[in-house]
DNA sequence: TTTTAATAGTTGCACATGCAACTATTAATA
DNA sequence: TATTAATAGTTGCATGTGCAACTATTAAAA
């Protein structure tokens, strides 16, 4: 008689299956943005994003609003500012802040991101009807949302 | 009267939200595993696993296994090994190709992993019905699949 | 008002990543 | 067999990441 095992059942749980699917698309975003000749990670790509929306904002709200610590953003920031894409201009009203702006060629660039991004979404969303793609945006909302009162009851 | 602009709907697109949700998942995992003392990143995590599952792979099956370059994976196997979780042999039939292989250590911790990846797996899947969880996964199967047929025909 | 907190940003450290060039070894071809 | 090509793994280089300690500045409290 064999005892039922108590494995976990790691492999279909969602986790690794959206890992992956996210690996994919990154390599893909990377590889559409060479092809343009774009000179641009992915992550400067949403910096440039979020500032094309907001110019103007603090390296604390930038850090927020992409998602990453804001040690990470300073370094992110002197990149960019190296290519010229942004520059950071120091508050009057709080000197301990620094307000960031994108540069014309940081606008230009921008732009030239575009029609990369289109055919990134394009070709992510072949065959996916829109009631699922509406239907898989609410359940990584509940995802994150579970997380998100657990990690506050810590 | 307003010209339609041909805005990419970046925001609405599935994409962010995949991305925004992997981070949040990563965060809750790294912090479980403090929790649990685990002296582990996600990444060797994941390498115990797979090695769990076929002990002795090769490095270039390992990469493949755990979508990463095979210059990542000899670093991330030197961490590892370091560490004593796993060890190296030459293979005698080709001196080119390291066998991986788990040490008892290396065995311990993953099974010490355990139980900080059900409590995760549990709390992601919070109020996600079965048939929810299913179509989640179609659907992300379905993007992967998107982007290899494409990635194929270059 | 002086002292203490909090806040914004930077830096050191350790980790992880992909690409391209490299070494060693094995397989394929001339 | 000798030469060439392919393969497995490593390393240099540039990128990105979080944490914790640090500086400068501003806000709050004694």
């Amino acid at each position: 008689m064999k005892i039922k095992e108590s494995n976990i059942d790691f492999e279909n749980s969602v986790g690794p299956w959206l890992g992956k699917t996210v690996k994919v698309i990154e390599y893909y975003l990377q590889e559409k943005f060479n092809q343009y000749d774009l000179d641009l990670t992915k992550e400067q790509m949403i910096v440039l994003k979020r500032l094309h929306d907001k110019d103007g904002l603090s390296q604390n709200q930038l850090a927020f609003l992409t998602l990453r610590n804001k040690s990470s953003l300073t370094r992110l920031l002197s990149k960019m500012e190296k290519k010229q894409y942004i520059n950071r201009k120091q508050s009057k009203e709080d000197k301990r802040i620094n307000h960031v702006y994108l540069t014309p060629l940081g606008k230009e660039v921008f732009k030239r991101t575009k029609p990369a991004i289109q055919e990134i979404i394009t070709t992510m969303e072949q065959h996916i009807s829109d009631s699922e793609k509406q239907q898989i945006i609410k359940t990584l909302k509940k995802i994150q949302i579970n997380f998100d009162s657990e990690i506050e009851s810590i």
